[in-house]
DNA sequence: GTTTATGCAAAACATTTGCAGCCTT
DNA sequence: AAGGCTGCAAATGTTTTGCATAAAC
């Protein structure tokens, strides 16, 4: 878990180790998604953010570098089956990921880390022969907050 | 996980329980997916399928059912994040649930049944308060026969 | 100076919806 | 007979793409 400056850097290196061109665009698209890094942003989403530091871009742009982003492994991309994808930074250089807590009630986006995944990785190759390389977890339920509301809480965007 | 009559029986009396006609098109939706249980269609594939036995159906008929289905549990909607929604039934009348395991190289699904979520359930509901009430896991790597064949098997769609 | 990246607009794509007519109940 | 269900086509919403221009290297 890398604090933002040597995360953004880290990333910038990536990016040029790649012959990929550093571009104002995409230095803001980069700010946008590590100053949120605990949200769980739309293109859509980090399209408007960006529209502050560079009034410009152009959603295209967005979803470009978002998919350069997640092709260089430094963006995580994953959809909770509304129609659109969210992204997020991966805040750490290595594997290891969080699990995401969704609340079907208001919608907010909890997470949970947990290296049990690890035994059911070992179970899998060791059964099937399949070689793990990455997961994704989600968990649906309601949180803790919309468990105390009786129900008034169903729209918290 | 019930036999394949069985399974199509109680399909057909979840629909009458909750005053849903019981069309031929939807008959057709329920037969494609019963007699495909193993494989992971997309609504288009269903639609093609339903067409050998009920060629006038429509494709948002096709869209129709299967949301009707999943919203009486009766099927599972998911997404690999190629932007298109698979589908599945649910062959066993409890929520137990397998797990995907999706090989990057040939984009075959195989499927993996453990029952070590719950502790992580358990751990999430004492650790954060959120009560989780379904959960979706899915693992992407190298299937066991990609793994064998060196390099040429990379799309066997 | 090259080559890549951008912005715009149009295209592509999966999915949803409106509506007149049909068919299950 | 009445209402839900269907097929078609149009609408929607997200993501992708073509192309001329602009900017990074």
């Amino acid at each position: 878990m890398l604090p933002k400056n040597e995360l953004r850097e880290h990333i910038f290196s990536i990016l040029r180790e790649h012959d990929h061109r550093l571009t104002p665009q995409r230095e803001a698209v980069v700010e946008v998604l590590i100053e949120n890094s605990d949200a769980h942003l739309s293109a859509e989403n980090i399209f408007m953010q960006t529209k502050h530091n560079y009034p410009d871009i152009g959603l295209a742009t967005v979803y470009r570098t978002l998919e350069l982003l997640e092709s260089l492994g430094l963006v995580h991309k994953f959809e909770y089956g509304d129609g659109q994808s969210r992204y997020e930074v991966n805040q750490s250089a290595d594997d290891h990921y969080h699990h995401h807590l969704i609340c079907v009630k208001c919608g907010g986006i909890g997470e949970f880390k947990d290296d049990l995944l690890d035994e059911i990785e070992h179970a899998i190759a060791k059964e099937t022969g399949f070689r793990v390389t990455d997961h994704c977890l989600r968990f649906f339920g309601i949180c803790s907050e919309c468990q105390a509301e009786p129900g008034e809480n169903s729209d918290d965007d």
